[in-house]
DNA sequence: CTCTCTGCAAAACATTTGCAGTCGG
DNA sequence: CCGACTGCAAATGTTTTGCAGAGAG
């Protein structure tokens, strides 16, 4: 088995370069409009494609803004982590928890789940909006 | 001050005797689509700007599911509480976790982050589910 | 070569909004 | 009565998909 793997596409390279120069969790359509300003035109089809991809192999991370759209982020660690939200102005800081993985993982063997996966995302508003509010 | 309130409508009613009749999550798709078989019509429309109000006013939980639906319910308590949710059937088991309240209110107030809320749900495959996959 | 990946445009969804008519208080 | 509430249809915004062509291996 040769492990065939995803190409190495222009724009695959050109998604995952973005991703890493911008370093916080970007929405699908904001990362299409950069790579756009940035003459690396890749479509936005694509650009959902290559998240999901990615999103699924692990190399990113994806949560879930209050309004429910869709934010994503390399990786930077394996370990899985937290986030608290400027609601304002989208900054985000990594936040641990390792109480929380045990906890959902006890929390879902005691009622008899598989397959678990959790969120815990924190949103608040933060010191520079809220001084300049 | 005469504290104006909400309207006592046929349509407000009907959306609040459904989410009671349910018990558990549903969307506003699904409300809407249950309270047209049960032959008490209301415009979708109407729905979804219930349930936002309803949601503002605290008479509501609203959580996303990790497609990032929207699914409302009736708050059972006042305590925050958390979801552990069949990502097959839907299905929702009610969790309690005090420590997590406290650790996102130090966390945020750690990082000068004011109006803070959190959400914190486990998705899995519940026992039923997984028996019959 | 072959088979995956891409682009574009159309489709599929969830949710919101404009407006004219309705009805609770 | 009057203004808040409703229904419908049209508008929005995000994410997905169909299909023909391009390019990685």
């Amino acid at each position: 088995m040769t492990t065939t793997g995803p190409r190495n596409t222009r724009q695959r390279r050109a998604v995952e370069e973005a991703l890493h120069r911008t370093g916080d969790f970007v929405s699908a359509q904001e990362l299409h409009l950069s790579l756009r300003k940035a003459g690396e035109g890749v479509g936005l089809a694509t650009v959902y494609r290559t998240l999901g991809l990615l999103a699924e192999a692990g190399g990113v991370d994806m949560i879930r803004a209050e309004d429910g759209e869709a934010r994503y982020r390399l990786c930077a660690s394996e370990e899985h982590h937290h986030h608290l939200v400027c609601r304002t102005c989208g900054r985000t800081v990594e936040v641990e928890e390792p109480d929380a993985e045990r906890w959902a993982e006890q929390m879902a063997a005691a009622h008899g789940f598989t397959d678990v996966s959790h969120t815990l995302e924190i949103f608040g508003v933060c010191a520079d909006c809220t001084a300049s509010a």
